[in-house]
DNA sequence: ATATACACGGATCCCCTATTTCC
DNA sequence: GGAAATAGGGGATCCGTGTA
């Protein structure tokens, strides 16, 4: 049997003593097909150097007899071979340890001990990873695969009875094909409870929404009948429905959002009550849910896919959005939201509102089906570069993605792969503290006309290519023809010759370049989302060596890396100094320049002759010109305050960095009069109407003119209440909220405001109400704590003191500015 | 536990000293 | 009069959230 055949993801499975792979995927015909195949089994012994042939047979000889008995079954050692390998970038001898169960792979190195051997690598990859490695089947690239159709029993103790495929192969070869267009098979789903504790209340209704596929199913009868609405009996039944349309639509990834969290664990827990089995995946098994402290919920075949995990790892960083609410994820990345509904207990509901409530229920299912089509590209194509299964990538952290790369390519540099750190090199590592970090220019506080910005191109990432900084080319001791870099922890010397972390860096950097090329050429989806992968891959590589828990980790690697950061920036700034600029502001990689009476031109030539000292692949790029920028002071008022800044742009729009207004834990009404107040002085240079603006804002405060909602602060439990060491108050309305049984867990966004007690207490949170609680704010709170401090620093730009703003002792006129 | 460091700024914590209160 | 309680100042620390 020929077929082609694209896999969307792997499991494995213990036959007769031996591993053997699953793979789940599409062919051609979108028919579901499973393959099953096995792959050569080894670890890595390295050899201390000069150990005779003589001994090393006699080594050999001994490791054969090897047997290994866990959980009823026996591991033998198949064969061995001597190989010439590279181990963190030396030569080295070493031998190929071939067994028949790769998950007693870790038992045998134990069993190793010997005094010639000198490490044992490559036992802690994973089976789907070594899988993947060793036969090179990628996910989600196309190949044409030759196999025995799979009948009957007597395979594998007849598995293909089990599977709910509709092709199960017993894979002989395989060959890569030219890629081509493949587009999975999506369900999205949601659920509706009566409680948010997991399991307390029932499920009310479960959404479905699939291509020309959209369902609800609920026990609850409305007035209304939409075509979409289905009923059924009991939740028994909703629960058995859900799995069955599931089963039948038979997507290749089923999806929500928050349901590694929320929604299959509510589902495990009602299936239990209810005597349900939750059987989602396609060799029939329930969701394998991982102690973790993120729980997660794996299915096989039918793979489910928590999609906030995947959006919070990959696109946190650069969102806008204050919360990852299911609402204004898909606002800022959709442009739609969810409708509106009030959520109540089922019981408080009146039955004229139950189709509302199908109708949202459904809506959030539509939305995590587009949000999935959205992100879709980006999921490929992390899963293609990392050549991890979705499954996986959807749910790992930066940290993962890098080194997910890295061992998938050790092959092209003959690497053995590192282990991972143990638990005392952990605390080890950890222990090490912190190394010192980028270089901020403090700026001096005003108000700046025609200035140009500058900044490195992918700073730390072409320092470690250009400098080939890493671990493996750290040299022990100095040595002629090397980079070399004073630190806070000492002076290190790093090889010339090219180490495999920065050459492999450097192709995802070319890679990053080129497809961002391509993507501009011909912006769609697929090519963004590849410039994208590579972009975070590429970025991540420098935290990834200062990470303590990776493979490569290198704090020497880590402290060279930002003392070169430093070093560029500041010899830069001199230059631009002795050039008879003022350098108003610079932090890590930029540089702002006030640009005088040079022309474009002249900064454009500056930049080329700073460029032309570059080393290597560094270079210096103009981020753009701006018409004003507005730096101000540190609350102190003594120093020029760093990563607050604001600028306008030639295209007329305003930047605004770090200013309160930027920031989510300060109200709304502060960080809105902010920026009325940043865009008038900085837009239109109305200082006046700035004053007025602001004084009217005080006023009506005082006038208790202003809505509450103008007024809630919001912040995030970032640690379950009992380990707070600082009772401050968002801590206070977390145990309020607790007090009233509303659900709070660490990671939730508390909200609160300020209210006037009769309390003698100076503290805060002796003030501090749920936005429902009844009060009135106190005025002098929001004035002094939140509108003052937000715009104090800008006025003071213009010498203006504003201590008298507040109780209006003095009026203000234009003259004083 | 799950990429790094720098930085701001609010709020509390904690220690010290001065003042007030109580017996 | 003397001990204990309280207030207030100020630096240290905690904490969340930004920038890069």
């Amino acid at each position: 049997m020929k077929l082609e055949f694209i896999p969307t993801d792997y499991d494995y499975f213990d036959f007769e003593g031996r591993n053997y792979i699953r793979i789940y995927g599409r062919d051609e015909k979108e028919k579901r097909i499973c393959v099953i195949d096995t792959c050569p089994i080894y670890l890595w012994a390295i050899l201390k150097k000069g150990v005779s042939e003589p001994k090393i047979k006699k080594i050999i000889e001994k490791i054969k007899k090897i047997k290994v008995n866990i959980a009823g079954r026996t591991t033998t050692i198949e064969k061995i071979e001597v190989h010439n390998k590279n181990f963190l970038g030396k030569e080295v001898k070493a031998l190929k340890i071939f067994a028949t169960n790769y998950k007693d792979l870790h038992e045998i190195a134990d069993h190793l001990g010997l005094p010639e051997i000198e490490k044992r690598r490559g036992y802690d990859l994973g089976f789907i990873t070594h899988y993947i490695i060793e036969k090179k089947i990628k996910p989600l690239h196309w190949y044409e695969i030759e196999g025995e159709v799979i009948t009957g029993i007597e395979n594998f103790g007849g598995i293909s009875e089990i599977l709910d495929v509709n092709l199960c192969i017993k894979l002989e070869k395989h060959k890569e094909i030219q890629d081509k267009y493949f587009s999975p098979k999506i369900l999205s789903y949601d659920i509706e409870t009566d409680s948010i504790k997991i399991g307390e209340g029932e499920i009310l209704m479960i959404s479905l929404v699939g291509k020309n596929f959209k369902k609800v199913l609920t026990w609850k009868k409305a007035n209304k009948k939409e075509d979409y609405v289905e009923y059924v009996k009991d939740e028994k039944e909703l629960l058995e429905k859900f799995i069955k349309y599931t089963r039948e639509f038979s997507p290749d990834f089923l999806v929500g959002y928050f349901s590694d969290g929320f929604d299959l664990p509510y589902l495990k827990a009602r299936a239990q009550i209810n005597k349900v089995k939750l059987n989602l995946s396609l060799d029939d098994s329930q969701p394998i849910f991982s102690r973790g402290v993120i729980q997660t919920a794996k299915t096989r075949g039918i793979t489910h896919i928590d999609l906030l995990r995947f959006i919070r790892t990959v696109y946190g960083q650069y969102m806008q959005s204050e919360t990852y609410s299911l609402n204004e994820v898909a606002k800022e990345f959709l442009g739609d939201t969810k409708k509106a509904f009030e959520l109540k207990h089922s019981s408080k509901i009146l039955e004229k509102d139950w189709d509302k409530y199908f109708e949202y229920n459904l809506h959030d299912s539509v939305l995590v089906y587009n949000l999935f089509e959205k992100f879709w590209p980006d999921i490929l194509e992390f899963s293609r570069i990392t050549r991890e299964p979705p499954t996986e990538i959807t749910r790992i952290g930066l940290s993962k993605f890098t080194e997910s790369y890295i061992l998938h390519n050790l092959e092209k540099f003959n690497e053995i792969p590192e282990k991972k750190p143990t638990t005392d090199q952990l605390s080890e590592r950890r222990h090490l503290g912190h190394v010192e970090g980028a270089f901020v220019l403090e700026p001096t506080p005003g108000l700046y006309e025609k200035i140009a910005m500058f900044d490195f191109t992918s700073m730390h990432t072409s320092i470690i290519i250009s400098m080939n900084l890493s671990g493996p080319t750290l040299l022990e001791k100095p040595e002629k023809n090397s980079n070399s870099i004073e630190t806070s922890r000492g002076k290190f010397y790093f090889t010339k010759k090219p180490g495999f972390i920065p050459l492999m860096l450097k192709e995802i950097f070319e890679k990053r370049k080129r497809f961002k090329a391509e993507y501009k050429k011909n912006p769609d989806p697929i090519t963004k989302a590849r410039s994208n992968a590579f972009k975070v891959l590429s970025a991540s590589i420098h935290g990834y060596i200062g990470f303590f828990g990776s493979r490569y980790y290198s704090k020497e690697a880590s402290a060279s890396i930002l003392a070169y950061v430093r070093k560029f920036n500041m010899d830069t700034i001199k230059k631009i100094e002795k050039k008879g600029y003022k350098v108003l502001y610079g932090d890590t990689d930029s540089i702002a320049i006030k640009m005088n009476n040079s022309s474009k031109e002249q900064i454009k030539e500056l930049l080329k002759e700073l460029n032309s000292n570059l080393p290597g692949i560094m270079e210096l790029e103009l981020e753009g010109f701006f018409e004003r920028g507005l730096w101000v002071t540190t609350r102190s008022g003594k120093t020029g305050a760093k990563k607050k800044y604001a600028l306008l742009g030639e295209d007329q729009k305003i930047k605004i960095r770090g200013f309160e207004t930027v920031r989510r834990d300060w109200c709304p009404l502060a960080r809105e009069l902010q920026n009325k107040v940043i865009n008038l002085i900085l837009g239109d240079g109305d200082k006046k109407r700035a004053l007025e603006y602001a004084k009217e804002i005080i006023k009506k405060i005082k006038n208790r003119e202003i809505n509450k909602s103008s007024l809630i602060i919001r912040s995030q439990l970032k640690k379950p209440i009992s380990e707070y060491k600082a009772i401050s108050p968002h801590v206070i309305a977390a145990k309020k909220m607790r007090e009233l049984k509303i659900p709070i867990e660490h990671g939730a966004l508390v909200s609160y405001y300020v209210a006037e007690t009769k309390g003698k207490s100076k503290l805060i949170r002796d003030k501090v109400k749920l936005p429902e609680e009844k009060g009135e704010y106190d005025i002098k709170y929001y004035l002094e704590h939140q509108i003052m401090p937000a715009i104090e620093n800008i006025f003071q730009v213009f010498g203006l003191n504003t201590k008298e703003m507040i109780d209006g002792k003095k009026q203000m006129t234009l003259g004083e500015f």
